[in-house]
DNA sequence: AAGAGTTCCAACCGCGCGCCA
DNA sequence: ATGGCGCGCGGTTGGAACTCT
C-alpha cells in the first residue's frame, strides 16, 4: 500500500497481539513483509524493535539483580557501550534495557558521589571506554549534564577488577524453551507440503490474496531452508 | 492540592554491515 | 563493482510517572 501513513508511538494491545501471532508463526525475519502481511501499519523496524524489546518470550521485565548489575559493570569496563554484546550475557535482558539501566543507574550513583573532578573508581583500562571521562560526559543530552562518576554501590573496588561475570550462556544461545519451540516448528515446517494451508491453520489467518502470500514467500525460501538458531546474534 | 522539576523507559532515528542479484 | 534490501546497533528523544516544594 503505497503512501499509507505508518503509525508511530506507543503500541496498542491489539497490535502487540497481532505482532506476536505473526512472529510466532512466521519467525523473526523479513520484518517489513511481516508488518504488511500482519496488517500492521508499522514499519518493519518498529515491529522488530517491539518484538525484541518487549514481546519476545523469556524476557525479564523486573528490576535488575545485584548480580546482573555487577555483570553489566564488569562487561562495560571490558567492552564499553557494546550494549547488545553485554545484553547477551544477561539472559532475558535486552540491549535497550541494559543501556537504559546503565544510564539511569550511573547518574544516580554519580549524584551520590558528586564531589571533585576525580573518578573515584576509575580503572586502569580507561582506554577501553568504561568509566572514561569521555563516556561520563555523554552528550546524550538532558539526562546527562555535568556528572561525575561514583563507585557503584554494589561493586567492590578491587585492585584486579575481579568481578565475577557470567560468560554468555549456552541457554541463551541454543537452549531457550522458546527456541526449542521454534526449532520444532521449523522442523515441522520442512515436512509440510502446503505452506499456505499450514500458516492458515497455525496462525488462524487467511492470506486474503495470492499477493499477500507472495509478499512473504516470493523469491525467498527461508521458511524451509533456515536452520540456524533464531537467537544467533553473530 | 497543584505546579515544577526529575527520573525512567519505550520507541525512534541514523548509520553501518552483510548479503545477494 | 554496485545498488538495494534487511537487519542490528548505539545514540537520542518524548512523554508518562514519580517526587519535591
Amino acid at each position: 500500500m503505497k503512501g499509507e501513513i505508518l503509525r508511530k508511538g506507543p503500541w496498542l494491545q491489539e497490535e502487540d497481539e497481532q505482532l506476536t501471532t505473526f512472529v510466532t508463526c512466521l519467525g523473526e525475519r523479513r520484518w517489513d513483509s511481516l508488518a504488511k502481511v500482519a496488517g500492521l501499519r508499522r514499519s518493519g523496524k518498529s515491529c522488530r524493535l517491539r518484538w525484541m524489546n518487549y514481546l519476545r518470550p523469556n524476557l525479564k521485565h523486573g528490576p535488575f539483580s545485584v548480580e546482573e548489575e555487577q555483570v553489566i559493570i564488569q562487561l562495560h569496563q571490558q567492552w564499553g557501550n557494546k550494549w547488545s554484546k553485554i545484553a547477551r550475557s544477561l539472559p532475558g535482558r535486552t540491549d535497550n534495557e541494559v543501556k537504559n539501566y546503565w544510564r539511569t543507574h550511573l547518574r544516580k550513583k554519580a549524584r551520590v558521589v558528586k564531589q571533585g573532578d576525580e573518578f573515584p573508581c576509575k580503572p586502569d583500562n580507561t582506554e577501553q571506554g568504561a568509566f572514561s571521562e569521555e563516556n561520563m560526559n555523554d552528550k546524550a543530552g538532558k539526562d546527562y549534564d555535568q556528572i561525575n562518576l561514583g563507585c557503584p554501590e554494589n561493586v567492590e573496588e578491587t585492585k584486579d577488577n575481579s568481578f565475577q561475570a557470567c560468560p554468555p550462556s549456552e541457554w541463551e544461545i541454543t537452549s531457550s524453551p522458546y527456541e526449542i519451540r521454534i526449532s520444532d516448528w521449523i522442523a515441522e515446517l520442512q515436512k509440510d507440503q502446503n505452506e499456505i494451508e499450514y500458516y492458515e491453520y497455525h496462525c488462524n489467518y487467511s492470506f486474503q490474496s495470492a499477493e499477500s502470500y507472495s509478499t512473504w514467500f516470493d523469491s525467498d525460501t527461508w521458511a524451509c531452508s533456515y536452520s540456524g538458531s533464531i537467537w544467533d546474534m553473530n
